[in-house]
DNA sequence: ATGGTAGCAAAGCTA
């Protein structure tokens, strides 16, 4: 059984103690990690190995940046979008580690629908179809886990009216870009352990905003998705959110998301 | 409620 782990930590270098104690609570074997907001010179590398991982990232000054943190070695690194060679922002990271294929992936934000920031969303997600086509007819397990940016379902939101109103996360456009992922085969492996038609399962959120005491209100969303090919969901044994992280001492604004896999 | 908070990096951008 191994556990595959996903966090937008909102800065690695400023999260560092939170991080190790999550780790130590939670000691996934895989990490996938966004906004880690530094290259490569600055990455917190010792702390990270003296913890027991292996490191792959894709790091970008200020902005943006995802990493690999594995205990096993991996193998087959892939550095950013293949079917998006022009995109100058660190936002995927793609490797081979115990038997499974593994990306973190973080999806741009969009700022405001009709804005260019959003054209820029929707430009990353049809890249992001593309290549997840061309992994699934390798027909194995594969996990493409990240910071969507999305919520895919009105349950996924405090506030019904935002997916009315068309606001950023909640649009239509975003949530048909995501079920073209779910249509081609992926399956959201965090509701698959928890559907939202179960009362005891809303109200689930990996993110809210600093801003207005959105967390002590629980007013989140669901943005981070674990996306299981057919082969890993077979595999898939729990899953879940640690939204007690956002109650440390500065915290990042996402929590982590998990699985646990048969492997 | 077009402000509220946080991080980077050193003023404004991004989220």
């Amino acid at each position: 059984m191994i556990t595959v782990a996903t966090w937008n930590v909102n800065s690695l270098r400023t999260r560092l103690e939170p991080f190790k104690k999550w780790i130590n609570e939670r000691d996934p074997d895989v990490i996938l990690l966004q906004e880690i907001k530094c290259q490569e010179e600055h990455f917190p590398r010792e702390e990270i190995e003296d913890l027991g991982y292996n490191i792959s990232l894709l790091g970008q000054k200020s902005y943006n940046g995802v990493a690999i943190l594995s205990k096993s070695p991996v193998e087959d690194v892939v550095y950013g979008l293949p079917s998006f060679q022009e995109d100058e922002q660190a936002r995927y990271i793609e490797a081979f580690v115990n038997g499974v294929r593994v990306a973190s992936v973080y999806v741009p934000n969009g700022q405001e629908v009709g804005s260019d920031k959003f054209a820029y969303k929707m430009a990353f997600l049809k890249a992001l179809q593309a290549h997840g086509n061309d992994l699934l007819k390798q027909n194995e397990p594969l996990v493409i886990a990240g910071d969507y940016n999305i919520a895919p379902f009105i349950s996924d939101g405090h506030s019904p009216e935002r997916f009315k109103e068309d606001r950023i996360l909640c649009s239509l456009q975003e949530r048909e870009a995501l079920r073209t992922l779910y249509n081609s085969g992926f399956i959201d492996g965090f509701r698959l352990k928890h559907p939202s038609f179960l009362p005891k399962n809303q109200g689930l959120f990996s993110w809210w905003d600093y801003r207005s005491g959105s967390y002590q209100n629980n007013k989140g969303y669901l943005i981070d998705h674990f996306l299981l090919s057919p082969k890993a969901a077979d595999l898939l044994q729990d899953a879940g959110i640690d939204p007690e992280t956002r109650s440390e001492e500065r915290p990042s604004d996402h929590a982590p998301v998990w699985v646990k896999l048969a492997i």
